[in-house]
Formats: C-alpha cells, structure tokens, sequence
DNA sequence: TTTAAAGTGTAACAGTTGTTACACTTACAA
DNA sequence: TTGTAAGTGTAACAACTGTTACACTTTAAA
C-alpha cells in the first residue's frame, strides 16, 4: 500500500555518522507516543522536521498515488519540506503518530546554514522536493483528464514511453481504479471496451498497447 | 488570465546590479524569435532557463489555475526550475516563445555554486519552488473532490477562513467553472440548488456563506 | 488437492455532469 | 440613452460514471 521509500533520503540513517550533518548542528529532538496529534493543519512550520524512527499518517496525496486518502510515511523522511520556505509555511494537513515517532527539528536557519555549508545535505534536499514536485505534476495531469478513458490513456502511454508497448504492471484493477480515483467496475466496463475496439490487449497483469493513435485520441 | 506575479522573482529585474548573482558566473543568453519552439517535452533540463524578457506559453496547469490549458509566462520568471534537480529531470511540456524571448541558461553545477555562495538566490529558488508546491498541492486537492458542490465547498470554505463568511470574488461564473474544471452551467446548477438550500448567498460578485456546517458536509 | 479469499467480468439501474439552446440581465461604450 | 457584448439562469436531453449485485476465475494457504 505504501511504497514509500525515498532513496535520496536514506542517508539519513547514517545521522550518527555525520555525513549529512555537522557535530554542531542546532537541533533537537522529541518522541512522541503511538497515536499523538503532531502537527495540526495551519500549524506554523517554522522548522524542518524529519520522522527518524516510527511512522505517521497525514491525509496528503500519497506516494502510491492515493487520492485525499491517509498517507502513511515511514522513517527516515522529512515532514512537508517544501512548506519551510514557502510564502504561507503552514502544514497542510494532520499529521498523527502510528507507532512510537521520533522526530528531529532544525530551525530555519540551522537549515539554511546547512544549505550552504553541506554540499550533500543541499542536493538531497533539492532533490527530493524536486522529485515531489514532478509526483505532484503528474498526478494533477491525470486527474485533469476528465474521462476513464482518459486517464488510462495517460497512463499506459507513459507506461508505453517507458518499457516499450509491452509491460507489466504491479497494481491489480481495483488498485488502479483507485490511483484513478474511480470506480472498479467503471474501470473494468472501460478497460473491455478498449480490449474490444482492439486498442490495448490485457492478459493478467500484463499489458500491450496495440493502437498508439487511437489512445492518444482518447487523450482529448 | 495570467496573474503570473511570481514576488519572490522580480529580484531578477535587477540582474545587471548584481544583487543575485556575481559578475563571474558562467551563463549564455539566447534570444529566440517569436513562435519558436523552445523546449520539447521531453528535453533534457539540465540548467536552469530564466526568461528574461517576452513570453512563452506551455500547457501546463496554470498559475491562474486553468487546468490543462494554456499557461502563458511573462519574463521574468525561470522555466521549470523544479525539474533541474529532480531524477527524471526532462521538460514536462513544451514550450514556445509567444514574442520575442531572451533566455538566460545557467548550468547546473554554476547553480549548485549559486547556491552556496549566494544566500539570497537560494532563498528565492527555495521560496519559489516551495510556494509552487503549495499551489500544486491545493490544487490537486481541489481537484481530488469529484463533486461539483463539494469542490465550491472547498472553494468557499478557503475563502471564508481567509477573508471572513462574506467576500468578494474576482472570477466570474464562467470562469470558477474554468477553474473548477467544470461545465458553466453545470456549476450554475450547482450554485443555485445551494442557494435554494441556504447554505449560500450570492449577490453579483458578492458570495456569503450562511451554513458551514452543510458547507463542510458536501466536502465527503 | 481442497478451500477460502482475492480478483475480475458484466449487467441493470441510479445519479451526476455535460451539451446545447435560449431568454434574460448587467455592464459599458458610442 | 441606446445598443452591443458579456454574463447569468434555466431547461431538456445525452453521455458518462457510480452503485450494487452476482457469477466466474485465479491465487495461495491449509
């Protein structure tokens, strides 16, 4: 359900071993017990945060592609980074511990400090917002596309883009309607039409785009 | 249609007094004419492209919040900036100049440099970066609500916690439908069934949320 | 191998939204 | 003031998607 790992943050593991942070670091840090309101939605974010150990759910756009769904995000990842230098820096949503939650906080301008001082530190920093972004970016471009049709277009275009016209996929229909954000029936009905205009084949999980043209049509 | 003010970057206007950037700093500039093809979607990004003066189009989602539509950008304003750093850092759209356009490239290590070394230049790629985040995160959560009461209900609520249960819009109807990715008349429809059931009031451009607890129930 | 759970195909029907069309109102310039 | 364009309210109908239900197939555990 929840893929979330960000390997460009995974050095964080090795905190103690100081490859990211220096030994002077202005931080502190806080557990919090199982099942604790962290940050409330409007909360000032002052501060970068990042999950050492445990895990909690926030109600954002997941990582698996979730609509409004819960998120859950397992440590080691930063909490809304993207939020710390934006004109109204306020989470955006809950945020709640699953499990026994461990949470580092660096002040603002520790972070800036880090920025400029720590090469390592300012690239994963840039790079994972980065990558959010383009998350973000595609996932408005999908949900833009208003019809069924639509949408698996998108999708198995960019999937075709990618692995050639022929591809296996790792979410089962019901998965994939909900990444939709649609009904599982409503899919299926769409996914035979497709099947029977001879636009796409489908054997299990393995998919083939037999008609690029057509499915681009489907785009409008 | 386009309010592409972006604040945070009108710094740039003042690129020959060197308050951003140094007067070492490796860069070219390229003037292209008017309907050119700048960027292919696709394109490799690895440098960050400002333009300077004139203005391109993409088919981005817009700052203005059309959805697929157009996005048109006025100098000046960098192109993209997000994707320098992210893993797939390929151009999501294409991009054409709509008049005459300079474009200032700085590569990407010159960036990094930037980074370290210009305190205020970092403070404005972080910034922007993390206020177009927000925007892409609010509106994807718009957009996420399938309804069309519930997303007026979003709309308003935001609206309302802003500027008090009474405020003033500066769309017109047709384009809040734009915005909310939907028919005219359909949110129309909408609209009044909201107002027969007297959760809201509208007079002209004057809306008023009378019940935000109905309000809030559409949200589901 | 057997069996239960998960996944898939499909149909009937309800509900919502889009499309088109047109009358009416408002805003604004001549 | 008048005329025209822009904006709004509304209705009939079409199109699409969601809901619910159920049979069938596949998967994986016992």
């Amino acid at each position: 359900m929840t893929q979330n790992s960000n390997p460009e943050w995974t050095g964080l593991e090795h905190l103690k071993e100081d490859k990211l942070f220096p030994s002077d670091l202005k931080h502190s840090i806080k557990n919090y017990p199982k099942n604790n309101l962290i940050f409330r939605q409007g909360d000032l974010c002052d501060a970068l945060y990042i999950l050492m150990s445990g895990s909690v759910k926030t109600e954002m756009i997941t990582e698996s592609g979730n609509l409004l769904g819960i998120e859950i995000i397992n440590a080691p990842r930063p909490l809304a980074p993207a939020f710390l230098f934006s004109g109204n820096n306020r989470f955006p949503v809950d945020v709640t511990t699953l499990e026994d939650a461990e949470i580092l906080k660096i002040p603002k301008d520790e972070v800036m400090r880090l920025m400029t001082t720590q090469p390592d530190f300012m690239q994963q920093f840039l790079t994972h917002n980065a990558n959010r972004t383009q998350f973000l970016t595609n996932r408005l471009q999908l949900l833009s596309i208003k019809t069924i049709k639509g949408k698996i277009a998108h999708f198995l275009l960019e999937q075709a883009n990618e692995h050639g016209s022929t591809f296996t996929l790792n979410r089962n229909q019901t998965e994939l309607a909900d990444f939709f954000g649609v009904a599982r029936p409503s899919l299926a009905r769409s996914l035979s039409e497709m099947i029977q205009d001879e636009i796409i084949r489908i054997d299990r999980k393995k998919y083939t785009v037999l008609n690029k043209r057509k499915l681009r049509d489907l785009l409008v």
